[in-house]
RNA sequence: GGGCGAAUGGCGGAACUGGUAGACGCGCACGACUCAAAAUCGUGUUUCGCAAGAAGUGAGAGUUCGAUUCUCUCUUCGCCCA
């Protein structure tokens, strides 16, 4: 018998299903659809395990539902625009378009080897016109709605790629991809209104119950409402304020008043901009980023004006007024009131400018005279020292209790907050989706019609310029509407906006004049199943909930809200990291080992390798293991198992050398088996039927379902092995039971969403070509008989088989009479007897 | 600092709503085949103990006839937010 050849039939299933477009997916309202999506790549050159761990179990998923009978969409395609095509192209010399190209080519072949049923006819790629024309008219459209507008606000500016990052691009003060320090600047930039769904992106998080508890957490601290009240102080000794907004959580801490802190951007500013000193402050006060992080990070620094600010539930008391750099302008008023016992920002700024500390809360257990002292106090408890406030309970009635008194005496008003803040997509960046409005000779905002979609980006730029290459493009950027000249916007979309609405384009991906074609949309929308990794938890799935909302609005067309009706995220794969002797990364392939623990540098054997910790796989710590070579060696089928195998889909898994050959054993040897068993079906006929087969089959097949319905798609492996235990056995004894054939037919398809080139490969020779999910037959999962426990006071002592119907006295009588139990029970008193149905039976002695 | 989650053999991990802890795999040991090795196959493999038996799911308590599973306290680690 002849030695598995996966070269050989992997192509030609692979070959089969392309030349039979065997994974189309077309509308059929008869048919109950399935819409399985992974999160599409961006084309960085190859495939990496994380694509493969993706994509798999995806693909298990979508040839799952197909055999059950479902409908599948299984759409692939490339969120192709971004920064490292700029990039690579900078360095050599290249057209973005041609290395991106290059790069959706190369891996679509590699994904093609993984066998995936994708249906390739809708594929799209964010960088060809014929999307982003789309997204162009998607733009004004939204801009139409008032849902998106233009404003001058600060920005975290990244002075190494001249461009402007998200908040979330910012690492520690740091760029992501430069690593520069980044800087605050002032700049025009487009924003998209997502503070306007704040709520219904909140509140709609209860419908989703297929989504992880925990990114719906991590949406609801992202969107992060509170309830507040606004405040005015009253200001003493200015000629240009007589009062002060303040956005606050906690109200009733006011008496512990003692400064009113402002944003250097806030109107006050303005009559300052003449003191040097003034504006020196807020020059250093640039240097630290925009996140709340980067903020919250740095030394708290004020800049004291001469101003006072009175606290209006006790007017004697009066405060200096400062401006700080720890006040946000777009949060609240850019004003707040400083109350050094009860938040540590304060109390740090309270601290280094000798102001005064009075305690308002105590906790329950501390007496009246509990003082706050090395930090501030923020828990639960009771008010002290605020006259009419005193005995309020913190924080359950206090807040909203004074946020009465506070409106009652006019002073403040109840007010709810998002942390939210609107979505700005300018980048100052060539390779990506051109913004389609123009601007005459007074800055004039125009809109390009929608007849002159797409704006094409110029194939000709030259990349080498400092900033936005498209600000030097100066032919491109003339346009002419209605007879006149105007000046295209040179910036382009944040890629997260490709990425929010490619789920709705792959429906209808062909579709030339509109965005969507509704009947495919209300086919095959929402998705189903999406699957990706928990990365992008927050933003990316955040934005096309908004997306899908935004273009919902006021669009009889268009019925839809959430787009991802279940969501799983999975974990990363990992892999032991090598270090030399100077501390260089290492390859795997660079390292050996003869015994397994000690490893050295292959071309300097006697250079001993450090092992580091297995960490997520990076290029930057040459701990990748590239997915082709794996796929050439050991097949298709062999890394698909290996993937699955070790870990549950939700965890990281740790790519290891032995488990990739123990999968390609496992494939070898069940190949080899279901070569001795397919002989056997065809060659010797006999007419008895095992019942072991029927209920073993039957009993994997159930463990199969359960598994799948909760991805846990190891466990699905453990039962593989199982099968071919007991299916080695079967084939051992050579003896053919009528039904052999029917049972193993089921087994082969109940693996092939996991093995298809395999499996497929033995189910021609047996099976028609359109096999269907095997239900099971329940009559064969429990028998008559069944082993139950025998425990005395809660310790196992043995096992009886008895017959299901038996009564808990026939069971006590028999147990009695057992050797090993007597031993336990005589000269006792039976006490009690506990009898759990067909599991065990506890018998209690004293 | 806050939120969420995790901790089970040498390793990855299994265990339905509280009911036989360690499925399955890796590794290891021994054996078969072989002149030999690799490959393959077989047997064993939580710990202590010759055995009978005892202990055992990060630590400590609690609820229960019975706890990996539920409750409380603590330790360590991971992720997110600050």
């Amino acid at each position: 018998m002849s030695r598995y050849n996966f070269r050989l039939v992997e192509k030609k299933w692979q070959d089969h299903w392309e030349k039979n477009n065997s994974f189309k997916a077309v509308v059929d309202p008869k048919k109950e659809k399935f819409y399985c999506l992974e999160m599409f790549p961006y084309p960085s050159g190859k495939i990496h395990m994380g694509h493969v761990r993706n994509y798999t179990i995806g693909d298990v998923l979508a040839r799952h539902k197909s055999l059950q009978g479902f409908n599948v969409l299984h759409p692939m395609g490339w969120d192709s625009f971004g920064m490292p095509a700029e990039n690579a192209a900078k360095e050599n010399n290249l057209n973005p378009k041609n290395w991106t190209e290059e790069n959706i080519n190369t891996m679509k072949n590699q994904l093609k080897k993984l066998g995936l049923s994708i249906d390739w006819d809708r594929e799209i790629s964010t960088c060809s016109p014929e999307y982003y024309k789309h997204q162009q008219k998607i733009f004004l459209d939204l801009y139409d709605k008032g849902l998106i507008y233009r404003k001058e606000s600060y920005v975290n500016w990244d002075p190494v790629d001249q461009t402007v990052l998200a908040n979330e691009q910012v690492i520690n003060g740091k760029g992501w991809r430069s690593g520069a320090t980044v800087e605050r600047k002032k700049l025009n930039q487009w924003f998209f209104k997502i503070s306007s769904f704040a709520e219904e992106l909140l509140s709609d998080l209860d419908t989703l119950n297929q989504w992880p508890e925990k990114v719906k957490i991590m949406q609801k601290n992202w969107i992060g409402k509170s309830f507040g009240c606004n405040i005015n102080f009253k200001i003493e000794r200015s000629e240009n304020v007589k009062s002060i907004k303040c956005y606050t959580t906690r109200p009733d801490t006011l008496f512990g008043f003692s400064f009113l802190a402002l944003s250097v951007d806030h109107p006050l500013s303005k009559f300052y901009e003449k003191d040097k000193k003034f504006v020196d402050f807020k020059e250093k006060c640039s240097k630290t980023g925009t996140t709340e992080e980067s903020i919250a990070q740095a030394e708290k620094i004020g800049f004291k004006t001469e101003l006072l600010a009175i606290n209006p539930l006790n007017e004697q008391e009066k405060v200096p007024v400062y401006f700080a750099n720890f006040v946000l302008m777009d949060y609240g008023f850019g004003a707040v009131f400083g109350c050094p016992a009860h938040d540590q920002r304060d109390f740090d700024f309270a601290k280094k400018y000798n102001l005064k500390i009075k305690t308002v809360v105590k906790p329950i257990e501390e007496t009246d005279e509990y003082k706050v002292k090395d930090e501030a106090y923020t828990g639960g408890g009771v008010i002290i020292n605020s006259a009419f406030l005193n005995g309020l309970k913190v924080p359950e009635d206090s807040i909203l209790k004074t946020i009465e008194i506070l409106k009652e005496k006019k002073i403040g008003d109840k007010k709810t907050n998002y942390r939210l803040k609107d979505w700005g997509v300018s980048r100052q960046r060539y390779w990506g989706c051109p913004i389609p409005i123009a601007y005459d000779d007074k800055n004039q905002i125009h809109k390009i019609p929608e007849k002159d979609l797409p704006i094409l980006l110029p194939d000709k730029i030259n990349l080498k310029t400092k900033g936005n290459p498209l600000d030097f493009a100066d032919e491109w950027k003339k346009v002419k509407i209605n007879g006149k000249i105007y000046i295209r916007e040179t910036d382009t979309l944040d890629t997260f906006v490709d990425s929010s609405w490619y789920f709705l384009r792959f429906c209808s991906s062909k579709e030339t004049n509109y965005s969507f074609n509704k009947n495919e949309i209300d086919y095959w929308m929402p998705v189903d199943q999406y699957i990706g990794g928990v990365e992008h938890a927050i933003l990316h799935l955040l934005y096309s909930r908004f997306f899908t909302r935004a273009i919902n609005l006021n669009n009889k067309e268009f019925d839809l809200k959430e787009p991802f009706k279940g969501l799983f995220t999975q974990g990363m794969v990992c892999h032991q990291t090598y270090r030399d002797q100077k501390d260089n990364w290492l390859n795997p392939e660079e390292v050996f080992s003869d015994d397994g623990k000690n490893y050295f540098v292959k071309n300097k054997p006697s250079e001993k390798v450090t092992i580091g910790p297995s960490e997520s796989m990076s290029k930057s710590k040459k701990n990748t293991i590239d997915p082709e070579k794996m796929i050439e060696s050991y097949g298709a089928d062999a890394v698909r198992l290996f993937i699955l195998s070790d870990s549950p889909p939700e965890k990281d898994i740790q790519w290891s050398e032995s488990g990739m050959t123990s999968a390609y054993k496992f494939i070898q040897k069940f190949w080899m088996m279901s070569q001795n068993i397919l002989e056997i079906i065809n060659n010797e006929p006999n007419q008895s039927i095992n019942n072991e087969i029927e209920i073993f089959t039957n009993q994997s097949i159930e463990k199969i379902n359960v598994a799948l319905e909760k991805f846990r798609y190891n466990v699905i492996i453990a039962v593989f092995h199982d099968i071919f235990n007991y299916y080695n056995k079967v084939s051992q004894n050579k003896k053919n039971y009528k039904n052999l054939r029917g049972n193993f037919e089921k087994i082969l398809i109940v693996m092939s969403p996991i093995i298809p080139h395999l499996t497929n490969e033995c189910l021609q020779s047996i099976a028609s070509e359109n096999f269907i999910w095997p239900k099971v037959k329940k009559e064969f999962l429990e028998t008559d008989e069944k082993e139950i426990v025998i425990q005395i006071n809660g310790k196992k002592r043995g096992n009886i088989t008895i017959n299901k119907k038996s009564e808990e006295n026939e069971i006590l009588a028999k147990i009695k009479e057992l050797d090993i139990i007597q031993k336990y029970i005589k000269d006792k008193k039976i006490s009690k007897t506990i009898y759990v149905k067909e599991r065990l039976i506890n018998i209690i002695v004293n």
